[in-house]
RNA sequence: GCCACCCUAGCUCAAUCGGCAGAGCAAACGCUUCGUAAGCGUUAGGUUAUGAGUUCAACUCUCAUGGGUGGCUCCA
């Protein structure tokens, strides 16, 4: 089952659950502490989230952890004198009066007031009912539901220092308002808490930033640039040996390689619409001459001019030039993260030219394909989404009928697939709709991944053209695609997903050979030299430590096989197999576990055994 | 970019109230030569992120800059 079937199952249940009840009314308890400590302070909205809640205030100075305390054990008193929630319906100027002092209550009453927006600021076509709800002093705006009485909230199960404070925006809108969010996380009993604070630590673990460092697969250094990554030795075997899957699987399938360079002239992209469209994420131009360049942002418009450079007949078509660009973005500081947000990156890029008819049937192999490298990697935990345009947004290149005929047909080729998706208005590239694969990392942040994309506007801006059967000019369609998305944010993803025990196809080191003493260490060399021949990633631990700490050293460096060699090794021409997992394999003739490894690797096998 | 917090050896972290900067791991060297998750010893390693300021005295207090973390906004 898909993470999305499955998560659409649990919201549903989830409003409903005594837990969402139990978490609303944490929130309503916490704001009624903070204004017990803070009289003056604003209240804005404060909902269940999944794993917990939060509540947005406009405090008058920053909180301290002391006040998270103070304010969690007032919470938990509050409980404990177990009040009633009671509910009543008012009408909107009684609301106005009630909260006379609350100006984002006020915003808030007015939007269901005028209607079409509800609690939340979100549009809803439903007449709004406007009621509050009333704990001990406390009286809240609120759609409910809640809890009967504050005690049915476990105060044992409940955290608030969890999680530092946080700032949001009002109404998640930039310009306006900065709040101060806190976050709480509430449960039934206190062991669900306690395990759930125990999962938390052992994500962080996990985290790919924390993982690659560990396992020496990247840096990144401030000299260099934030947001621009440093390939180590074993992360660059680990790109590779992904870049050369990918280009065996597109080779199978037609795809022909392009290279490209890493700027282009500013007229290339007035051409394309990334200037001015897509400005705002794109550094400055590069006076060379008097003439201006851009570091390339994208790679469509390279691959695009290639098509140009020769005139197509429908025969030649789709065409489908690949490369492994590499692009520069401009990211926002605050939102670089690791290597799943970056500021350069390279997109395991495509871009197919195919007949208006082939689109379709052109469509659904690139999905397959997208679903054929997560299906390699054992990623299943993801969201399909459509992205369409916001018609209200001017921020599109194109007319209607182009964008309607584009994301009419990427939801035929969804339906076609049966593909679980969510379509989300807004989520378009500036040039046309797309489908996107979206994962979650170990903090539950959710990262757009693999990416198809349906254009007629590119072909448009450049006068794309064919020669088609009836020999008269025709537009081709373009197609934007990266299974991937980008190698940075993919394999981040990865090392997350492996939790840094990659599958033995995958791993930087694949097997290391560890001595029980040094007089065995020509042996191992001799070993590890046969393992080479056969194409495997080896290494000997020639190290000064005993054999234990090797094992416990390359454990956690988590090499696949360790292969000990000793006395009665060397006698037979074999090696003692351990797996990372710590399984014991036994002794194997050196012949013998080439071949079964070498054959893993080979099938690309998930499993050691 | 915005709000908050953080920055001490390569890594993880100590250092009472403002009073001589310390440990484990890693590294180098030496001893040990060992059969399935840490053998022993020695040495080296620091302008406490950077720059100003307050003070007799700053890792500690203030300000600025850089970098990081958690959110928000924005995105592959």
């Amino acid at each position: 089952m898909r993470f999305e079937e499955r998560s659409v199952r649990t919201m549903e249940r989830y409003v409903d659950s005594k837990l969402y009840r139990i978490r609303h009314s944490a929130a309503h308890v916490m704001a009624q502490a903070v204004l017990e400590k803070f009289p003056e302070a604003k209240i804005a909205i404060g909902p269940p989230i999944e794993d917990g809640f939060y509540y947005d205030f406009d405090l008058p100075r920053p909180l301290t952890e002391e006040d998270l305390a103070e304010i969690e054990a007032r919470m938990r008193e509050i409980i404990r004198e177990g009040y009633d929630f009671t509910r009543r319906e008012v009408s909107a100027d009684e609301a106005r009066a009630l909260f006379a002092d609350q100006p984002y209550k006020l915003e808030l009453i007015e939007g269901l007031d005028r209607g079409g927006q509800d609690e939340y600021g979100e549009k809803t076509s439903e007449p709004v009912v406007i009621s509050t709800y009333t704990q001990d002093t406390f009286e809240d705006l609120c759609r409910g539901p809640h809890v009967a009485n504050t005690r049915e909230i476990n105060p044992d199960a409940l955290s608030i220092t969890f999680k530092a404070p946080a700032g949001a925006y009002w109404r998640g809108d930039e310009h306006r308002e900065m709040l101060t969010r806190i976050y709480g996380t509430a449960w039934e009993t206190a062991e669900e808490l306690e395990e759930y604070l125990a999962l938390l630590e052992e994500a962080k673990k996990r985290d790919h930033r924390v993982l690659g460092v560990k396992l020496d697969l990247f840096v990144i250094d401030p000299l260099v640039g934030k947001g621009l990554p440093l390939w180590k030795p074993k992360g660059a075997i680990l790109r590779e040996t992904l870049e050369r899957f990918l280009r065996q699987a597109q080779m199978e399938r037609g795809y022909q390689p392009v290279v490209t360079p890493h700027i282009g002239k500013l007229d290339l992209y007035r051409t394309s619409g990334h200037y001015p469209y897509y400005k705002d994420s794109q550094y400055s131009p590069i006076d060379v001459d008097g003439e201006e360049f851009l570091l390339k942002p994208m790679n469509c418009p390279h691959h695009i001019m290639i098509y140009k450079s020769e005139l197509h007949s429908y025969r030649d078509l789709p065409i489908r030039y690949a490369e492994f660009g590499t692009v520069y973005r401009y990211e926002q500081s605050g939102e670089l993260t690791g290597l799943t947000r970056v500021r350069g990156f390279t997109v395991d890029d495509s871009h197919l030219f195919v007949t208006p008819e082939q689109l379709l049937d052109e469509f659904i192999e690139v999905v397959r394909l997208t679903q054929f490298v997560f299906g390699s990697m054992g990623m299943s935990d993801f969201r399909v989404r459509v992205g369409t345009r916001d018609p209200e947004s001017d921020k599109y290149v194109g007319d209607d009928a182009s964008w309607e005929h584009a994301t009419a047909s990427i939801i035929q080729a969804c339906e076609q697939l049966d593909l679980n998706y969510v379509v989300e208005v807004g989520e378009a590239a500036f040039y046309g709709p797309k489908l996107d694969f979206i994962f979650r990392d170990v903090l539950k942040r959710e990262w757009q991944l693999g990416t198809v994309q349906v254009d007629y506007n590119l072909p448009e801006r450049f006068e794309l053209e064919y020669i088609g059967e009836d020999n008269e000019r025709h537009r081709p369609v373009m197609i934007h695609r990266a299974p991937f998305g980008s190698l940075e944010r993919f394999i981040g993803i990865l090392i997350e997903h492996f939790n840094g025990a990659f599958p033995a196809w995958l791993a930087p080191v694949q097997a290391v050979l560890i001595p029980v003493s040094d007089r065995h260490l020509d042996y191992a060399r001799e070993v590890a030299q046969q393992l080479r021949a056969a194409g495997m990633r080896v290494e000997v631990d020639d190290s000064s430590s005993r054999m234990g700490a090797k094992i416990r050293h390359q454990t956690q460096m988590r090499v696949p096989w360790l292969l000990i060699v000793g006395d009665r090794d060397i006698e037979k021409s074999a090696v003692s197999v351990r797996l990372r997992t710590g399984e014991d394999l036994g002794t194997m003739g050196v012949k013998e576990f080439i071949s079964h490894a070498t054959y893993l690797i080979d099938v690309k096998s998930l499993a050691l055994d």
